[in-house]
DNA sequence: TATATTATTTTGTAGAACATATTATTTTTT
DNA sequence: AAAAAATAATATGTTCTACAAAATAATATA
């Protein structure tokens, strides 16, 4: 079929609003002349005249990064360059429920990935109160559910291992992944039984290597690797 | 001393401006009435008069969200809510000049975490096109240059790495890490060298366990994490 | 009935005006 | 002359009005 082949390779025209127009050329202003964090920006009537559009227009623009936190105005000193709160605005936008289902599973994945990935980060900067922590989380634990990344023991144990890396970014990421992890993991109905325990991985932390560890976290994970698509 | 606590404990009260109010009032509207990609909003000059806001103000907070790919807007048909693109937003403050240090460094470790722990999805998704396409590439990379994750090989090899994980996601957001990634690198002058090449990791992808490819990559990417703080 | 024309509605854009907060300047007071 | 108070100036925050443009609905015409 010659249509839907070309509605796979030409998307739609779309035509940039102004609004767009002056955001992207904001930015680019700002890259261009190597702009950086503390900079001032000229004031709005400057920009709204050298772009040629009303100050409402301009206004709607600038409103978009200072939601992104890229720029900060004051009364009468006008606006500044700011470092801008990365997270942010993914924060905004991860809601589970307007998401499409390929997202919601990309995003999973991107957890499981994470999980996987963290046992270097964690034997460089684990500590002794850490462990100890760790071990406190797991005796709380119900002996009956033996179900891993319940939401329950999951907040707190695999919390507790972003928050080892001592990587704040990283910790916030999997803050903010957690309604999409627990929904997927409802919404699949997903039995989920693990040979290797939160009580194992904290005993390999304790006295083992970061080899066994890599390998008993993905073990620790594998049921949910199993339902992953090929 | 008591003024640097306070500074520490309580953050300055930011007079949250009406735009500010509306992003969040609209946002908690949504939440409420469980609306859902492809639901309609109520149109601009019923949003202001319940919001008791002018049209303007209204318009920078809608702006936001359409920034965002929450809501898309059409004439005479009013606006209509989206899925949005998650990483649109990321993408648009992710600018190595303008972030500090200790989120360039978190980002910088974020990218070897996820790379640490992509094994398992490689595995699952691999194909012999795939083997072949790294097998190319390995080739086409000079011998000399023995560095890895210098700018050329890295784009090559490493892109194609996320790409065989078939997670769109996971891709976009490496091809994002990149700028930081050579950011990072370049400011810090480091030297690379590992035991293990791109060619061996390949040969394992292909003939070899996911165990061994899981401590293979890690080992690959020892010298990275080396130069981390504890 | 089918087509062409004309309203109507809703977003997009523009311009002017005033409010408000903050800095700069001037005036007054001591 | 120095300090304090009053005033002016400036840039952002907010509102209002008006019109343009596009898409739909309604009507008139062939």
């Amino acid at each position: 079929m010659a249509t839907k082949d070309l509605l796979n390779d030409l998307k739609p025209i779309q035509v940039n609003t102004r609004v767009d127009l002056v955001e992207s050329q904001i930015r680019e202003y700002l890259d261009k002349k190597g702009l950086r964090a503390g900079d001032t920006l000229p004031t709005e009537m400057e920009l709204s005249e050298a772009l040629a559009v009303s100050r409402n227009v301009l206004r709607e623009g600038l409103s978009r990064l200072r939601m992104l936190g890229l720029i900060e105005s004051k009364k009468k000193r006008g606006m500044t360059l700011t470092s801008p709160d990365i997270l942010g605005s993914f924060e905004r936008v991860l809601n589970p429920q307007l998401m499409d289902n390929a997202t919601l599973q990309n995003l999973f994945e991107l957890r499981l990935v994470l999980e996987s990935g963290l046992a270097d980060l964690l034997f460089l900067r684990k500590t002794e109160a850490d462990i100890k922590e760790l071990e406190a989380i797991v005796k709380r634990e119900k002996p009956a559910a033996t179900d891993v990344f319940r939401v329950n023991s999951e907040i707190s144990f695999h919390g507790k291992l972003y928050e080892m890396t001592g990587n704040e970014t990283l910790k916030r990421f999997q803050i903010m992944l957690l309604p999409v992890f627990d929904y997927v993991i409802k919404n699949e109905n997903r039995s989920i039984r693990s040979n290797i325990t939160h009580a194992d991985l904290v005993e390999i932390l304790k006295s083992g290597t970061k080899e066994e560890f890599v390998l008993a976290m993905r073990e620790h994970l594998r049921p949910h690797y199993e339902y992953l698509k090929p």
